[in-house]
DNA sequence: TTTTTAATGTTATAATATAACATCTGTTAT
DNA sequence: ATAACAGATGTTATATTATAACATTAAAAA
């Protein structure tokens, strides 16, 4: 039995979540003295605009959507690396795509399901497997730097809607 | 306490390796019926060749080295494309890079530990990742289909030669 | 206000991966 | 044996993702 869906209801009013979210990034770049600048807010907009993971160069063509004008990809990767660097974005390497954090200011670990259907991506925080990780680590004399934990397999939606 | 290096010997004949993961494949793929060709051989060859995870461009160099002419790309991704098929060869997401697999014709799942150091990758079986992630799956209503899990850090031999 | 640091602009190119279609080779059926 | 077929490889072109290097501008600190 699904006890708690995590990943977003289809048709949710998608910019709360944005609003939030920017709001939440502008209280933490302040609080920490750095500079969530134009450039780097309309990119931390647009990859929590997306309801999933958004490639680099989507972003590109978004920015030129909106701008009119296409940016050089160092634009956004520049971007992407300072929101990374902040958390506030994280990167799936499964899919080569970005996604807005869910755990800013959480020091907890967190990792990602993946629906392969309809493409969205749902963080998870939960140290039970990051427990579980370190412990094998401990054993075999590894010290964890960053885990990568990425699900991939199809969410409740998309399995009702089958 | 260190239980159990899972990383090679930093000196050990890993030739012998190799010729084993060979006979191995050999063996897996004549009872699947399906054709270790040539091509596919020296890829496989060449991965394992490689003390840690190896990347396709790598791979194409090697060709070229070993056979005095290179290949095209599409050579060496469809000869890893049916090795990773197989379950030969694993794809580090994190990496993209590819390392022989020591878990084949082995139901449980494994993951990998890869050493910022000194490059190397370690496959671990351990179902207690997988049962913790599945248990946490079930109870959001996830179906999982493949758990890309690679913890990056450092192994105790990098540590102990600081 | 200088000076110096951080951010952005710009051009070029590296690194990874796939598409599409032609050809060859090994296997199966006749 | 040989025709027919399926699977494997060759070949050319191109897509996709990401970074390097250096010039310029804007913001913060001295």
């Amino acid at each position: 039995m699904v006890v708690n869906n995590i990943f977003p209801a289809p048709h949710h009013n998608h910019k709360n979540c944005v609003d939030k979210a920017m709001e939440n990034a502008d209280k933490i770049c302040q609080l920490r003295g750095v500079r969530l600048t134009a450039q780097r807010r309309r990119v931390l907009e647009l990859v929590w605009g997306s309801h999933k993971p958004i490639g680099a160069y989507e972003l590109l063509d978004l920015l030129y959507e909106r701008e009119g004008k296409r940016p050089a990809p160092m634009t956004v990767y520049r971007a992407l690396d300072f929101l990374i660097e902040q958390g506030l974005v994280h990167r799936l390497a499964s899919l080569n795509a970005y996604v807005g954090s869910t755990t800013v200011n959480n020091d907890h670990n967190s990792y990602f399901f993946v629906c392969d259907d309809c493409g969205q991506a749902a963080e998870v925080i939960d140290d039970d497997v990051e427990k579980v990780i370190s412990k094998k680590a401990d054993r075999i004399g590894f010290i964890v730097n960053i885990n990568t934990v990425e699900v991939s397999g199809r969410c409740s939606q998309c399995q009702d809607s089958a």
